[in-house]
DNA sequence: TTGACAAGTAAACGATCGTTTACTAAATAT
DNA sequence: ATATTTAGTAAACGATCGTTTACTTGTCAA
């Protein structure tokens, strides 16, 4: 069944985020999905496989989400009133998904934690983790600012996402994982005060 | 003798660095070190236990540290003039030396990447993750600016600290590991034209 | 000079690793 | 109705895991 291979994957995520590739057993895997390991052949053909699946799901997660906060063509005009933000209010909006994507949101923040454990281990990883996590998004909002016209948008970048990186760690070790986004929210609106554009 | 403890301490927390605790195996540390792992065990009870002992060795360099950089009674009576820095001044050295710490010197760039590889497997090594590198140093910068009467203190020390962590990870995934270094400059710059005090 | 100790090797321990094989039962296709 | 495929189990494979044991050396104190 297609719907087992999906079971397996997951369990898989959740626990290369807890214990890293190393620290999970293939026995492991299948205790958790609830079969014994031999019946995961069936469905992968080895452990490094179910690690690519992942990857690969993750490749595919981010273009789709990217095409949905890609505006269509003539939405502009068709619904002015949605879309009738200012610059601000656009980047407040996307910081604010993005934050509750990587902190809430079951595959990405099991895949983020999966990434951190596995950055070190070769340059495939490294470049992985950076891309998601690290350098991309930074530079993808600079480039964002720099489209604004906004002046030292690298150095403005940094001041908005840098929080964000930092409180998705802060959120991984709190009990209380509220108090970690309302700290996040808190950071938002002092990025307002210093914000060039309306 | 002591000094091969010593070199068995420093090749496991390489190599955990890169691999984390559960990648890497007794016998990879003996080869590291050029001995078979029976002999291992004359140093260590078992493999834990040298995981232990990095932690310990840390704390104990923290607060050698700490130490060294708390004014000891009547030194600014001594020699005022290498005290005579503004707040400002010395927040920034502060910074560039907490900086170069955690980025080039071995322990503890290694033992930051073995605890980042270590941070999800239970609540104490969370905790020490925390105390190291996320809230703990922010929440430090935080009292700093307190106890130096600036308003909106914790905001602050995010736009301080986050930076700091998120160049990092930056600084970790980079082939050239100055440009790092100079962005962390560029952001330390930019800090000082929203400072309050001079 | 001898005996105790320290630091190493080589080999083996049982446990677990990732993977394969032989087999079973149910579902599906011809 | 029968043959084939699918999805599972149980057991075993050789390799490696962390750890222990028996033994060899060199050092040094009595």
């Amino acid at each position: 069944m297609q719907q087992t291979k999906e079971r397996i994957l997951i369990a898989a995520l959740h626990l290369f985020a807890r214990n890293g590739y190393e620290g999970v057993s293939v026995s492991d895997i299948a205790t958790e999905v609830g079969m014994t390991k031999g019946a995961l052949y069936k469905h992968y053909k080895n452990k490094r496989a179910i690690f690519d699946s992942i990857v690969t799901r993750m490749e595919a997660l981010d273009q789709q989400r990217a095409k949905e906060h890609t505006l269509p063509e003539g939405a502009m005009d068709e619904m002015p009133e949605a879309y009738a933000q200012s610059s601000k209010e656009k980047i407040l909006a996307f910081s604010r998904a993005q934050f509750r994507y990587w902190t809430e949101e079951d595959f990405p923040v099991c895949f983020r934690r999966m990434l951190t454990l596995e950055q070190y281990r070769n340059d495939e990883m490294s470049a992985l983790y950076q891309q998601y996590l690290a350098s991309g998004p930074l530079l993808y909002v600079a480039d964002l600012f720099t489209a604004l016209k906004i002046k030292d948008a690298y150095t403005l970048a940094v001041e908005l996402y840098a929080p964000m990186f930092l409180f998705y760690s802060i959120h991984d070790g709190m009990e209380d994982k509220s108090l970690a986004t309302r700290a996040f929210d808190r950071h938002l609106d002092a990025f307002c005060k210093h914000f060039p554009k309306d």
